[in-house]
DNA sequence: TTCCAGGCGTATC
DNA sequence: GATACGCATGGA
C-alpha cells in the first residue's frame, strides 16, 4: 500500500479506483458527491464512522484520519489488498468484460457491513437508485445513525412511514425481528458455504435471489455471488447465453459490477445506429 | 397519462 | 416448477 501521513490525513497512491465509479454505481447508498476544491469529493459513513474522501489528481485524500484508523477500517473497507489491476488483467480474456473493465476500471468492491446491507436492498427491490438513497436517508437521518437490528425490531409498517418505502416496511421489520432475535445469524451466515447461506437469508421476508446474492457480496464479501436483477439478465441474454466464462469463477460479483455499470451506461447513451430514435414519426 | 425502477410474495396451473 | 400479477412511491 502506497501513501504517506499529512498534516490533512492520509494521502493515499492507488490504481484501479475511481471514487465516482465506486461511491455511485449502486453498491452502497450513505455516500454523496460534496463540492470542495478537490477534483472529485465524497462524503459518507461505513457503520458510525463518517468519512471524506478527495482525489486531487494523485492521491486519495482521507481526511482527518489517523494512520491507525485508516488501515484499521478504511484499507479494509475500499478493499486495497486485492490487486483490481490483476483481476481485469484476467476478464480482459473475455471481449465483454474487457470493455466493461475498460469503461469503469475504477470500480472496487466495498466491504460492507451486512446488516446495512441487507437492509439497504430489501429496500432496493422494485426501485430506483434516487429513491432507495432518498429512503435510506429518512432512516439514518430519524434515528441519527443507521438504525441496528434491536432498534428496528420494535417498528412496525406504520410507525415506518415516514420513510415512504411503500410495500418494503414491512419486510425491514422482519428482517430486524429475525436478525435482533438471532433467527438468522448475519455473522454465521456469512462463513456458510454459499448455498446454505442464501437459504438463510431468504427465511426473511422480501428476500429473495437477488437481494440474497447482494447481501452475500456487497456485506459479506462473498466474490462468488453474482446477483442478477434486470440489467445482468439483459447482460446474460445478449453477451452470455453460455453462461458465464470460467476463468472468472471465485470472483463472479466482482465481474458482475464491471458488467452492471457497463449496460447501464450502454443504454442511456447508446451508440449510433444502436437507437430508434429515427424511425419514423 | 403511462411507464418504470439493482424483486418478491402469492395464486394458479 | 413455471408463469402471471399486484405492490407503494415518485421521477421521467
Amino acid at each position: 500500500m502506497d501513501y504517506i501521513v499529512t498534516e490533512h490525513g492520509i494521502k493515499l497512491f492507488q490504481n484501479d479506483f475511481d471514487l465516482d465509479e465506486t461511491l455511485d454505481c449502486g453498491q452502497a447508498f450513505r455516500w454523496e458527491r460534496a463540492e470542495s476544491k478537490y477534483k472529485c469529493t465524497y462524503k459518507g459513513f461505513f457503520l458510525d464512522r463518517p468519512l471524506e474522501i478527495s482525489f486531487d489528481g494523485e492521491g486519495f485524500i482521507f481526511h482527518n484520519v489517523s494512520e491507525e484508523e485508516f488501515l484499521s477500517v478504511w484499507a479494509d473497507y475500499f478493499d486495497l489488498s486485492t490487486d483490481y489491476g490483476l483481476l481485469k488483467k484476467q476478464f480482459s480474456g473475455d471481449d465483454t468484460l474487457k470493455k466493461a473493465c475498460g469503461f469503469a476500471g475504477g470500480i472496487r468492491l466495498l466491504k460492507q457491513d451486512a446488516w446495512e446491507c441487507l437492509c439497504s436492498f430489501i429496500i432496493s427491490q422494485n426501485n430506483n437508485i434516487p429513491r432507495i438513497k432518498g429512503i435510506i436517508s429518512r432512516l439514518c437521518g430519524h434515528y441519527g445513525h443507521f438504525p441496528s437490528a434491536a432498534e428496528l425490531a420494535s417498528e412496525t409498517s406504520d410507525s415506518l412511514s415516514y420513510l415512504r418505502s411503500g410495500f418494503r416496511a414491512k419486510y425491514i421489520v422482519d428482517a430486524a425481528q429475525k436478525a435482533a432475535s438471532g433467527e438468522v445469524n448475519l455473522n454465521s451466515i456469512s462463513g456458510m458455504d454459499i448455498e446454505d447461506a442464501r437459504k438463510a437469508l431468504m427465511t426473511i421476508k422480501g428476500v429473495g435471489p437477488k437481494v440474497a446474492e447482494c447481501v452475500l457480496l456487497f456485506g459479506m464479501h462473498r466474490t462468488e455471488a453474482f446477483p442478477v436483477d434486470v440489467w445482468i439478465k439483459r447482460v446474460m441474454e445478449q453477451y452470455y447465453p453460455q453462461g458465464i466464462p470460467d476463468f472468472v469463477r471465485g470472483n463472479e460479483g466482482i465481474a458482475q459490477q464491471y458488467l452492471f455499470h457497463y449496460i447501464r451506461n450502454l443504454e442511456k447513451q447508446p451508440e449510433k445506429g444502436n437507437t430508434e430514435e429515427n424511425v419514423t414519426k
